[in-house]
DNA sequence: GCAATACTCATCGTATACGATTTCGTACTT
DNA sequence: AAGTACGAAATCGTATACGATGAGTATTGC
């Protein structure tokens, strides 16, 4: 596993302690970690007074946490109804990926002049280890070492904002993953190659817009996978970009 | 002026009573009213217990709200120190500017072809009356009609976290114009072309790239000539999609 | 038996109070 | 005179308490 600098609202893998800060911050990722982790799925109601003695906190802590999960769409937040996980709906789905296609393609984009040969081998190693990753297929690890990968590429992006709406959209993908949308077999091969293709276009010092257009469509490609497979949707939305051809 | 129907997030024009809400709700909308029109600029520090006994409320809704304006970006909260208006710094408008760029361009493509003849005609209609605001400019009414304009090509657009990312960009604009960062001379009338030309675009039913990169580029060269005229930031990045040609 | 109304309970919303932390000013020392 | 240490004021952080609101349930009338 490579080391990388995380971003401030990426995806918290170790639920340990780091240390205590405030309260709210605790309830904060604690919240946000079942969420992304499953153990709070789509739907699940949460509760203030509940949390709140599970955490051992008081209210006031844990709704100021629930307000910051509800300003990045992690769960609705109903005026005296109460909280509730967001996205059990597929569109949530298909919205959050093709919002995450546009932001993850402008994040490489603004990435690749940026990036080094240090991080591109770095980076190819992340990929070999998902090579390795197919055989024993883990869904949770592989969507790790992903972001890994995407990690190592946007190490010195230039603008920290497209940054953020990135691990937004990774942490709410991953709350919606974890319950009711499920891997499409063999695009996790698929998803390796395009990787290996991405870091020749970064290595060859491609156009930007040829860049940005290769990282939209890898995360697109995983949309279309799974509209393919899954006709539970109506009327699939058109994919940007899509039309045209 | 249209009637339009604006997002959850957008910009708050009207200071007046809409409904009670809770206390929190006002007190969100309050605070980033007050931010947005740049009562309270960059930089500003916002006392928790000042703010509630001007609202005439209690801390702990106006800490929710400030929890939730941290979430947009608007604010920057600091424990144990306090809140404080985002944004002083110039770097922080070219990045407001360069994301801006990319959700718009994004939000353009997905909603043209869903945009009817009527639509744009009031857009159109929008665009006449900034073109008659040339000659007696007023920044605050060119910018509200400007939000107009792209608002109904945006009435439509099928996804709705985009939207969402187009109207946190516009307040922190906002934030932003009010206070350091001035309209740059000349800029608008270009802008008003600019429209003129994405109107026929849409029109012509140009493809989904074509469009994306015209509204991307309207973003984009307002960002430019603001760099071009002040030469206070260093190293100006480059913004998306400029290096190749 | 069904529907409409009233009631109760769970849960949220806010105020107040007090403890914790930081910051700033002042005095003392070198 | 400059730096440091101490202390007080300002401000944030959280707990507790109570009022407000909406949902679910029982009851009563038809």
């Amino acid at each position: 596993m490579v080391d990388i600098a995380f971003g401030p609202s990426v995806v918290v893998q170790t639920a340990g302690e780091i240390k205590p800060g405030s309260k709210s911050e605790q309830a904060y990722t604690s919240i946000k970690a079942r969420i992304v982790q499953g153990t709070f799925s789509p739907g699940y109601r949460l509760v203030l007074v509940k949390i709140a003695e599970d955490l051992g906190f008081s209210v006031v802590p844990v709704r100021e946490a629930i307000r910051r999960l509800e300003a990045e769409g992690l769960v609705k937040f109903e005026r005296n109804v109460g909280a509730t996980v967001s996205g059990i709906d597929p569109t949530e789905y298909l919205y959050t990926m093709q919002t995450l296609s546009i932001v993850e393609g402008a994040a490489t984009a603004l990435s690749a002049p940026l990036i080094d040969s240090a991080a591109i081998a770095r980076a190819r190693a992340v990929n070999e280890e998902m090579r390795e990753c197919l055989d024993h297929f883990d869904p949770v690890r592989f969507t790790a070492l992903n972001q890994d990968f995407h990690s190592v590429l946007f190490e010195h992006c230039p603008n920290p904002h497209i940054l953020d709406l990135v691990h937004r959209g990774w942490n709410r993908l991953a709350s919606l993953r974890s319950s009711t949308f499920r891997f499409v077999p063999g695009r996790a091969r698929e998803s390796v190659r395009e990787h290996e293709d991405l870091l020749q276009l970064i290595e060859s010092q491609a156009s930007a817009d040829t860049i940005e257009h290769a990282a939209r469509r890898h995360r697109a490609a995983t949309l279309d996978a799974y509209l393919a497979q899954a006709s539970a949707i109506p009327e699939p939305l058109p994919t940007s970009q899509e039309e045209k051809r």
